[in-house]
DNA sequence: TAGATTGTTAATCGATTAACAATC
DNA sequence: TAGATTGTTAATCGATTAACAATC
């Protein structure tokens, strides 16, 4: 019987950080780090980061530390990001414009291919070097240039009707930004980016205080 | 000896959800709702609800359920939503805009007060009805307007520096959406909003399909 | 009363921390 | 070799799930 191993998912939540220190690293010419050091800029134990690490292999070398350039490499194979996703923003206000201009994506890896709203004075324009599409022609748009990833940041009563085209056009995963729970085939993979959680969860501790 | 209760930090980060949708609940003109139903709308079980709100107090009624005004009032009170906090956003590019036309803070009870940025072309300009004032007036500026939270959206580099005159100036907390660790005295409330971490995990899992 | 549903305790599960052998 | 640091196992801690008495 294989055995099974399920990474847990606050690893997995720790590795974009690990990837980001490490690109930081690399940039400031250092080429060994210790699970020390790496935790020292983290603000994570070094064991939770060597166990972390050490649950998708041996990167390290014992008594010497970790080659910063090739844990990076590794760790970015981890996530997937030398797939280059494409990725697609459905929702051209503020907030969907601003994800579009994030160059933190494309410093990634990803690649911003569509962008769709549904208002006329939207579509058409130019966002990050990407004409905006009538969402009407999702499903099409979406197939032809292989988006991987949906990104939703439309209002809250357009989300889950935007969540089943992307499904039914074939997407890979869903980013959903619109404060809803959003019902998809178990297959799919969907991620709920909350922004109005952080700013309770601080109220809530800035009132204890 | 007093008893310590620790409230846990997903119990924390649930509690959001739960104001959200008992609001939904009550705008659809529901006047009791039971655990079961609640999980059922957000893919929680319904023991973990009554788990979750049992630590902060007997809010349901046994055989009949929560009264959803009641219990909507009781977690806003929790999360410290009733005190109506003033916000200011540093730094006014795509993210920073974005987060001040927000609609979904104003309806928690936040008030925007200021927002600041360095650029002399965005200086003076009025974004959700509040002018942009220089970074320069930051510290003055807090204290006049009472600021309890500071939202950043500066680049990673100059985050640091703007999180050390927030704390300088006073605020109450910090929320963070640039990509780094900052440093701020342990009394200080922050909480980190990554955003490259939600589409790597999602890249993650799409890999492993 | 009978049925329903909460609040709470006990059991289980999962994640973090501690410790240390392996080894560079 | 001696010192340093990883990888891994065991111990602890914390969170979720299950079960059920209390009671509306």
């Amino acid at each position: 019987m294989k055995e099974q191993i399920v990474i847990s998912k606050a690893t997995i939540d720790r590795l974009p950080l690990y990837f980001r220190t490490l690109r930081l690293a690399g940039e400031e010419g250092i080429d060994i780090i210790s699970s020390e050091e790496l935790g020292k800029r983290l603000g994570i134990t070094p064991e939770q980061i060597r166990k972390d690490l050490a649950s998708f292999g041996q990167f390290g070398k014992k008594g010497v530390g970790y080659y910063v350039a090739e844990l990076k490499r590794n760790v970015g194979e981890i996530l997937g990001l030398d797939n280059n996703w494409n990725i697609a923003v459905i929702g051209i206000g503020h907030l969907g414009a601003a994800l579009s201009n994030y160059q933190n994506f494309t410093s990634l890896g990803f690649n911003l291919v569509a962008l769709f709203d549904k208002n006329p004075e939207v579509i058409g324009k130019v966002s990050s070097g990407v004409k905006v599409e009538d969402i009407e022609d999702l499903e099409r748009v979406i197939k032809e240039r292989n988006v991987h990833i949906g990104i939703i940041a439309v209002p809250r009563t357009f989300a889950q009707g935007v969540a089943d085209k992307l499904v039914a056009a074939g997407v890979k995963g869903i980013w959903n930004f619109a404060p809803i729970k959003i019902k998809v085939p178990d297959s799919m993979h969907i991620v709920n980016e909350d922004l109005s959680v952080g700013l309770s969860s601080l109220s809530y501790h800035i009132t204890r205080k």
